[in-house]
DNA sequence: AGAAAAAAGTTGACGTATCAACTAATTTAA
DNA sequence: TTAAATTAGTTGATACGTCAACTTTTTTCT
């Protein structure tokens, strides 16, 4: 997607990271996921991916997992010093990239897109079922 | 894009074709598009992609290709029968496809998509510069 | 004519998205 | 309680998107 080579500039830029990377650190910093199927449910990534993200953060030093001490398939990520430093840093600037660009849509608009889009993933898997 | 995978899927089971092949194919049947360059002006593709596609349909007998006589560097690309064929027979599943996503969205919201998209589009273009 | 610039394609690298098969641990339900 | 189903996470494969470096051929410009 050609909308989101700006954001992966800042992020290479300003904080050495790829989009999948910031998501990743994004969620463990600001939301309450703790784990790979927290975040799976959040953003819907898939789970494959996911684990070689998180091993590269891991590999990278941003993050560290232990094994949940009551459920052992489940590994507790933790983001490293180093990773919230470069979070707190890199959110300002990517949240006035996100509100430029929103600045140039009305409410209108925003909302038809979402409606629309909606709409077309209904569609999507509607039809599906007719293969 | 999660919109695609119908697509994909009518492709890959009518045809044996993925995405990327199928515009190849769709655009050196419907168009006049003879060689790599005219392809990638008319769907803004990555020449890399573009070369790695067609050397596939070239190897898969879809298409072949020889080197212009007036300008050595283009190659002229022809379909050959049997993609012509596929082409004639998968069209009519692609094209109803479209229309029955595009059938649940009103005219409005249709403009609204593409005026937001182009708005998004300039809008990070444009602060693109400040980088 | 000759040097420099531009165009056509190729190739390599990296990131992203999706599907599928698999292991290990946990939950459920007979 | 034990067998079956779920869930968490890993790994492999394939497709797609983008950028960059490179070769060869053609065009442009002086």
């Amino acid at each position: 997607m050609r909308l989101n080579a700006q954001a992966i500039r800042i992020l290479k830029r300003n904080a050495g990271l790829t989009l999948t990377q910031w998501r990743v650190i994004a969620l463990l910093a600001g939301t309450d996921c703790k784990n790979s199927s927290d975040i799976e449910r959040q953003i819907g990534m898939d789970k494959g991916q996911l684990s070689r993200t998180i091993r590269g953060l891991a590999d990278a030093g941003y993050v560290k997992f232990k094994t949940d001490a009551k459920d052992h398939r489940k590994s507790n990520l933790k983001l490293t010093a180093k990773a919230q430093k470069i979070y707190d840093q890199t959110l300002p600037l990517m949240r006035n990239r996100q509100r430029s660009l929103l600045a140039h849509l009305d409410e209108t608009e925003i909302k038809a897109i979402y409606s629309a889009l909606e709409k077309l993933e209904g569609a999507a898997q509607l039809s599906e079922d007719e293969l």
